[in-house]
RNA sequence: GGCCCCAUGGUCAAGUGGUUAAGACACCGCCCUUUCACGGCGGUAACGGGGGUUCGAGUCCCCCUGGGGUCACCA
């Protein structure tokens, strides 16, 4: 499915974050363009001056830089069809409107928000769908100069087919009618002298050759609206592909108070990119052949428009989680070092000034760590007794563990044995270990739980031998001891 | 409410008239095991309802129901 010329667009309003629903829509564009040798062109739909800032859209580069989603076209890097923010091209907007209202499309309106506001709610009561009466349509030149004499600024409105039928040829949806009756005349040209969205965006996908529209199905609904838009403009019309939405787990549209809606959210949340984006890829769509985890170089691969579903997607965390888990594993531990890199400097467990062999233990421990990680800030938050000894045990472990009264004794005889053991690795550990386990005629538990409570305050965490062969000999036996002392005080109080 | 879209397990989904209706996540067992994870094995669980068409419908048609979207000087 070869297309020649690919060109596709996605047009975030920087007016909050990156929303989950939005990374996947420009996701899909982006697949398109580069399995068709096509174009992606970003475009920053800023044209509500009053929610646009430039934190959000600082906020949404960053989330597509992350992401691993490039432009080729687009704000930052520039193109032939720029600005790419509508913002810096509203003398292009003005110029099609004067067009278009020479040529009699496009009709100045000055009925106030009042008089639209009754005419809507009369509609409502009468059980009819509320649109524009065309009050203004018919109006004489010299009743609109009049209107402007008095000092009214009119917003401008399409005249739009008001018979007949429009159809749609969607991609996904197939041939979809609407009756032209149900568009109305819509504004194009707010009185603030701003184009509307309708507007800015039929101008641009027309101006930047845009040849394919991939956007959410909340869309499909307009798409007539931009039908009439793109023959009024003389353009050709481009291919529709409405994709699925993504629901909330109550099928509701997803927001806020249904938890992380923003890739900010999850990245801050210490999900991986190529987790994202993966799970992303499988909300709506299906890479056939049983796979689940999918790099992005086998989705280019993978990617056809004819295996999106139709249908919406819920959203589920849990396999996000799943996925991340997966590429916590695989993923090679120096990159994951550089990843927590800032936050462990924080907390002062590492220093910048770091020597050769300590990095080469931090890529060792980062191995031994990552495999049981989930989430990116298990490795952040959950190794501090690595670089620390503990202060406290845990309450659970201590009442499980530290409750045998020859236990602090074998704590010091396992910091004994542990002086003769050379090398100073997790089998030798654990070959000395089992030994004495063995001479004690005790279960191997009755020691390891104890010596890993011990080293690191927990119950959980990597096998006990390889976390030894992590702390080095000294630290080890510095802790054991340190732990028996700590139940002798502990006994003596209770006494 | 008008218009439009959609409908396979709890969730993501395969399926394009004939299948024991895949697979993944989640959940539940069992195994592995020094803990927590990982991993391995197994299990519970679905074609929303009703009419047609057909020798035969998850697959085609109609109705109903349910869900979603859209009807702004927001995008």
């Amino acid at each position: 499915m070869a297309e020649q010329g690919v060109r596709v667009r996605f047009a975030p309003s920087p007016t909050g974050a990156l929303h989950i629903g939005g990374a996947r829509t420009a996701y899909f564009n982006w697949l398109f363009a580069r399995k068709n040798g096509g174009t992606f062109v970003l475009r920053i739909d800023d044209t509500d001056t009053s929610r646009s800032t430039e934190a959000s859209y600082r906020q949404i580069i960053d989330s597509f830089r992350w992401l691993g989603i490039t432009w080729d076209e687009g704000p930052e890097i520039g193109g032939d069809y720029g600005p790419y923010r509508q913002s810096k091209r509203l003398s292009l907007y003005r110029e099609e409107l004067h067009r278009l209202l020479e040529e009699d499309r496009v009709y100045p309106c000055f009925c106030t928000q009042e008089q639209l506001a009754a005419d809507r709610e009369q509609a409502q009561k009468e059980g009819r769908t509320p649109r524009y009466s065309g009050r203004c349509r018919h109006l004489t030149r010299a009743q609109q100069e009049h209107e402007m004499a008095v000092g009214k600024t009119p917003v401008y409105r399409l005249r739009a087919p008001s018979s007949g039928v429009t159809i749609v040829k969607d991609w996904i949806r197939g041939d979809v009618a609407f009756d032209n009756e149900e568009i109305d005349d819509f504004v194009v040209w707010k009185a603030e002298g701003m184009p509307t969205y309708h507007f800015a965006s039929c101008v641009d996908d027309y101006k930047m050759g845009i040849t394919h529209i991939i956007r959410a199905d909340e869309h499909l609904s307009n798409t007539p609206r931009h039908i009439a838009m793109f023959q009024a403009l003389g353009a050709s019309i481009p291919y529709f592909i409405h994709i699925p939405m993504i629901l909330a787990p109550d099928r509701s549209k997803l927001s806020k108070r249904h938890g992380a809606t923003s890739v900010d959210e999850y990245r801050t949340a210490g999900i991986l990119p190529e987790a994202l984006i993966n799970y992303l890829l499988l909300l709506g769509f299906s890479p056939g052949e049983e796979r689940e985890v999918v790099s992005v170089e086998q989705a280019i691969e993978l990617f056809d428009l004819r295996r999106v579903t139709k249908h919406a997607a819920v959203y589920d965390v849990k396999k996000l989680e799943w996925l991340n888990s997966h590429y916590m594993h695989a993923a090679n531990p120096d990159r994951l070092l550089e990843l927590v890199w800032d936050s462990w400097l924080e907390r002062q467990w590492i220093t910048a000034d770091i020597s050769r062999e300590q990095l080469a233990w931090l890529r060792r421990l980062v191995a031994v760590i990552q495999e049981r990680s989930h989430n990116l800030l298990d490795l952040q938050d959950d190794v501090g007794y690595y670089f620390v000894a503990p202060e406290h045990y845990d309450v659970k472990g201590v009442r499980k563990h530290f409750t045998s009264p020859d236990t602090a004794e074998r704590l010091r005889t396992v910091a004994n044995i542990l002086q003769d053991v050379a090398p100073f690795t997790a089998l030798a550990i654990e070959r000395a270990i089992r030994r004495f386990i063995a001479q004690q005629e005790i279960k191997g538990g009755e020691l390891i739980h104890p010596t890993r409570l011990s080293l690191s305050g927990l119950t959980v965490g990597p096998g006990l031998f390889d976390m030894m062969a992590l702390l080095g000999r000294s630290e080890c036996q510095r802790r054991l001891l340190a732990a028996a002392d700590w139940m002798g005080q502990r006994g003596e109080l209770q006494i």
